[in-house]
DNA sequence: GTATATTTCAAACGGTTGTTTGAAACTGGT
DNA sequence: ACCAGTTTCAAACAACCGTTTGAAATATAC
């Protein structure tokens, strides 16, 4: 059994480094220093192993994000920032999960959305989309403002950040001078997004900001 | 000379749509409909076909941007959104190199910060690092009461929204109902994108939004 | 201790990748 | 019409990919 958990904990650190398409099972298996033909044997096929790498952080982020949301979602009214520290130590447990499990996790995330022409996007959506839209459903609740289609992509702008992020913050944490531990410093980029995220979201109507004055720009 | 425009103009579309990783040689030329010997001949190799593609566009880009950044840095005070709207007619203006050209430009910008570890990062810094620090400088200049770091971070999650957004856009488009047509739409999205970024970045300070009660959140 | 089930292993499989080759086809100038 | 220069082409190259195989090795149960 420890061969199993052992692959999988390599394969989380390439995975969440190099991209799932760019990093080889035979990589996995010679830094983990097991046979290559164990993937296929403990997990059945790569795009197992994937799937178990991220599933394994998602059942245990999906019920805390559940009851944060629980817990906020019969108020009266709720702030944008409300609802993205709700969700924050949802991320944060998963540190128990493995050291700097919030961090792998996230790039996961990361790499799992910008990759893949959708089959673990599909496996979250199927096994976790329950969760997925009572999320979207408090976000809407804290932004009334906001027509349906601005909503729509204000969570993609806000999805983006976080998950971009999250994909480069390794090297990104390298460029940085920040010399803290990897939770301090998962921390710390999570205290430098919410505030971004938070007024980014909660800025007013595009329409008007810029109205006329913007299809000039255009050159034919 | 029509073969290796061609192939160029295929390579783009497809790089945009899959990434620059997940398109291959023989999918290009097939869809190009020439041999595939001819990708090499042309541009060396697929990473001089990648360059190439992104090349044009960007040669038209950084000098567009540097007058505009010339035009405004010279003032006493200015908001991140003057910033953001100043360099955006840049980014249309590449509808003059192809019919698309913007959309797929910021998608190839979007697959080219997330994939490739660096070699694609590191030429167009070679190449146009003075366009970028000239960028940077002027934000620092309209965000003056922001940290050094804060500002790095900040930086950070606007190109990363950006980049991010534009990286999905297609598949974004297909979701929403918007049905305008393709210059239409980027319009659109930068549209929405600009005061998302814009009021991001100049949110107050990270530390006195959630002083304490935060590192107790974090499990060990 | 023997029989049974589980796990490991080296080797090979078929397929795809980017790249190279050398001959064939085409080009424009004289 | 001829010849150089450029461009195309089918074919093969070596390297890598995920996966499968079937025999060894190991662990488990009686």
């Amino acid at each position: 059994m420890s061969t199993k958990l052992h692959i999988l904990e390599i394969a989380e650190e390439l995975f969440a480094e190099h991209g799932f398409a760019d990093t080889s099972l035979r990589q996995i298996t010679t830094v983990a220093d097991v046979n290559l033909a164990s993937v296929n044997y403990h997990f059945g096929s790569k795009k197992g192993l994937i799937q178990a790498s991220v599933g394994r952080y998602m059942e245990q982020l999906a019920p805390s994000v559940d009851s944060a949301l629980a817990s906020i979602e019969d108020r009266s009214s709720i702030s944008i920032q409300e609802v993205l520290l709700a969700i924050v130590p949802g991320f944060l447990s998963l540190e128990s999960v493995r050291v700097g499990g919030t961090s792998i996790f996230m790039r996961l995330l990361g790499r799992g959305y910008a990759e893949t022409q959708g089959h673990l996007r599909k496996y979250v959506e199927e096994n976790y989309g329950g969760t997925l839209s009572r999320l979207m459903s408090v976000i809407k609740l804290a932004l009334p403002e906001l027509s349906e289609e601005e909503l729509f992509w204000r969570i993609h702008f806000a999805l983006g950040t976080f998950v971009f992020t999250m994909a480069s913050s390794q090297a990104l944490q390298e460029i940085s001078e920040a010399d803290y531990d990897s939770l301090a410093s998962i921390q710390y980029i999570i205290h430098q997004l919410v505030p971004f995220i938070g007024y980014g979201m909660e800025a007013p109507a595009s329409s008007c900001l810029m109205s006329g004055s913007f299809r000039d720009l255009a050159v034919g």
